[in-house]
RNA sequence: GCGCCCGUAGCUCAAUUGGAUAGAGCAUCUGACUACGAAUCAGAAGGCUGGAGGUUCGAGUCCUUCCGGGCGCGCCA
């Protein structure tokens, strides 16, 4: 039940009737209307704007719609005051009764309270999608964490989400990964020494020379004995140290993202695309659209490469949807670009049957966004559409002192640096603190400490503070049933203090909070959420250090007790809902 | 030079997507524990939302233009 959707239901009916009268015209549109909580809970319970939003069309003063409104809406069910404020709203106040029933929905629901009724709308999630050619690092971490936070959020909403990584095990990197490994495999076989192996690091023959390979390299050795050292060509060992090397990295890939709880549903192969001859067929698509022809580009203003001669290629007509520039599809020694075989990645989604599709990257690739939204409309006559989720860079503090990384020097950290320092949910919770577009600071020191700065403790402490009363109740009344189908059961009119209905309200806004962060992609509402309910509960709470009399458990009144119980499990129960949008475990204590 | 993102209290960030008097935390000051967990709470103070125009009932939010920061800019992925 969505308090604010029914409201809604009951203005759209108000000015259903004064149309009806002849009061309004007919055919109002009635889509921006909306019923929300006000700014300012003082202005009461719902407030709508329809007076504003209606006045031009109906050609009236807003005031003057708004004092038809107030007679109809003060009739209606649940309504116990409607008043204009303004320049035209529309506030009302709903009897208490209205908030009792919505916190008896919590407890009979349980966590799946503030879920969305099931949209059947499919949605694809691309997330993570790292090169199979390292370890994951913080960077990664932050993508992993939002992608998921949103394909969870999105499901939760009621849409049918699938959740995907693509793994460019096709391009050029993975072929300087195996000559790198090539390399560390010859320095494992004593074929050549560590000077050597530096001296092709640093003559730039191989770019990577982190310590990571070097147990790939053993384990090649082990499988396959001396049998590439000696292969002067490099095209005989380059295809299966490849395999060898990409297998290995998806592997880690792959436990690493189990250990921060991140599970896709799908791994698709850039290689096996391309092996099945996709790419063609994705570009013989574009071609009959007449999308592509064979042209010279401009060299790119302001910084042209010394390099720099003009060359025909094949391109993509990507500015008929929105790009600067037409964009190469393919290179002049004839092989696909990049963008090519991520054009057969996306009509392969498409062919699959989505068209409402989101990706997240890394800020660096901002300038890719246009001419993959371009392909994503090409293939799809325009019905389709991809949201691109930037995610800007992580700043690693340690107490406000930036820790130094270098991927050259091998000093980056990892994801697994990460997760064994502070934990998953703590990763994951600070990584969901900020929009995805703003960079984000994350502080060893301050991520792990105890108190209200720290959110993930602050939210956290207000689960274990409200499990603390439970096991406290059955020392004051024993045998009581603390179950949420007995708690459903108690007498939720002796809610009465203002405090414990604004806790109540706060709760009734989470589904409105699910629905529009998951239409918006934004999981980091969730977080700023969470932490306003654990501050209403805290201040709930120090209420009943103030004054006895609203303290959870009176001895001397069972049935108010009963009923504050349930208030305190309300609360738990949306903070577990929450934290589930987040893949975070609530907390019993925090001893 | 062009494109994308960003600019809100001293600091770190919100602002229900165009709503009413722009809100929190930190830092500063003042109060509340023989406790259902004070790891918390209550209060004070702090603002020309980078500048200037525009759109309308109404702008931190949309448009234009400056200023300042980040990222990117053929055959890397």
């Amino acid at each position: 039940m969505n308090i604010f959707a029914i409201v809604k239901s009951r203005v759209d009916a108000a000015v259903a009737e004064l149309v009806a009268e002849g009061q309004l015209p007919a055919g109002l549109d009635l889509e921006r209307v909306a019923a929300e909580p006000p700014r300012d809970p003082s202005h009461g319970d719902v407030t709508t704007n329809a007076a504003m939003i209606l006045a031009k069309p109906a050609g009236k003063p807003p005031k003057a719609i708004a004092e038809m409104l107030v007679a109809k809406l003060k009739a209606a069910p649940d309504v116990v005051e409607a008043s204009i404020a303004g320049p035209g709203f529309v506030n009302m106040k709903l009897k208490d009764g209205i908030w009792q029933d919505v916190l008896k929905d919590v407890l009979t629901i349980g966590t799946a309270y503030g879920n969305g009724a099931d949209k059947k709308h499919p949605i694809n999630v691309e997330y993570v999608s790292a090169n199979p050619t390292g370890p994951m690092h913080v960077g990664h971490a932050r993508g992993a964490v939002v992608g998921d936070a949103l394909a969870r959020l999105l499901a939760k909403a009621g849409f049918a989400v699938t959740k995907e990584y693509y793994i460019n095990d096709a391009g050029g990197q993975v072929d300087n990964v195996a000559r790198a490994l090539h390399k560390r495999y010859l320095q494992t076989l004593g074929r050549i020494t560590d000077a050597e192996f530096q001296a092709a690091l640093e003559s730039k023959e191989i770019q990577y020379g982190g310590d990571y390979l070097v147990p790939v390299a053993e384990a090649l050795a082990k499988r396959d004995g001396d049998k590439w050292a000696d292969a002067s060509d490099e095209t005989t060992w380059i295809p299966p140290l490849r395999a060898f090397t990409v297998e290995w990295m998806m592997r880690q890939v792959k436990e690493d993202l189990t250990a921060l709880g991140v599970q896709h549903d799908i791994f698709v192969s850039e290689k096996a695309l391309v092996d099945a001859g996709k790419v063609q067929d994705a570009l013989d698509y574009l071609t009959k659209h007449g999308l592509t022809y064979t042209g010279v580009l401009e060299p790119p203003k302001g910084k042209t490469p010394e390099d720099w001669e003009p060359r025909p290629q094949l391109l993509f007509k990507a500015t008929q949807f929105g790009d600067e520039i037409d964009r190469p599809l393919q290179k002049s020694n004839g092989s696909w670009t990049y963008f090519a075989s991520d054009i057969a990645y996306h009509k392969d989604k498409v062919d699959r049957g989505f068209t409402d599709l989101v990706n997240l990257f890394g800020a660096d690739h901002g300038g890719y966004v246009k001419r993959l939204q371009a392909a994503v409309k090409a293939l799809t006559e325009g019905k389709g559409q991809v949201d691109v989720l930037l995610c800007q860079m992580v700043r690693v503090l340690n107490n406000g002192e930036p820790v130094k990384m270098s991927k050259r020097a091998g000093t980056f950290i990892t994801l697994r640096d990460l997760i064994d320092a502070v934990g998953k949910d703590v990763v994951r919770f600070i990584m969901l603190t900020r929009k995805n577009d703003a960079p984000l600071d994350f502080d060893y020191a301050k991520v792990t400490e105890k108190s209200r700065e720290n959110p993930v403790f602050y939210v956290q402490y207000a689960h274990a503070r409200g499990r603390s009363v439970f096991r406290h109740a059955p020392e004051m009344f024993p045998g009581i049933d603390l179950s949420d189908a007995g708690l459903a059961k108690a007498n939720f009119a002796r809610l009465t203090d203002p405090e414990e209905l604004a806790t109540i309200k706060m709760m009734a806004a989470w589904p409105r909070m699910v629905e529009g962060a998951a239409v918006a992609h934004e999981p980091h509402r969730v977080a700023f959420y969470l932490y306003d309910l654990a501050s209403q509960f805290h201040a709930l709470w120090n209420k009943g250090n103030d004054a006895a009399a609203l303290r959870f458990l009176q001895a001397e009144d069972k049935e108010l007790s009963t009923a504050r119980l349930a208030l305190v499990r309300g609360v738990g129960v949306v903070i577990a809902s929450g934290l589930a949008v987040f893949g975070v475990e609530p907390v019993e204590e925090m001893r």
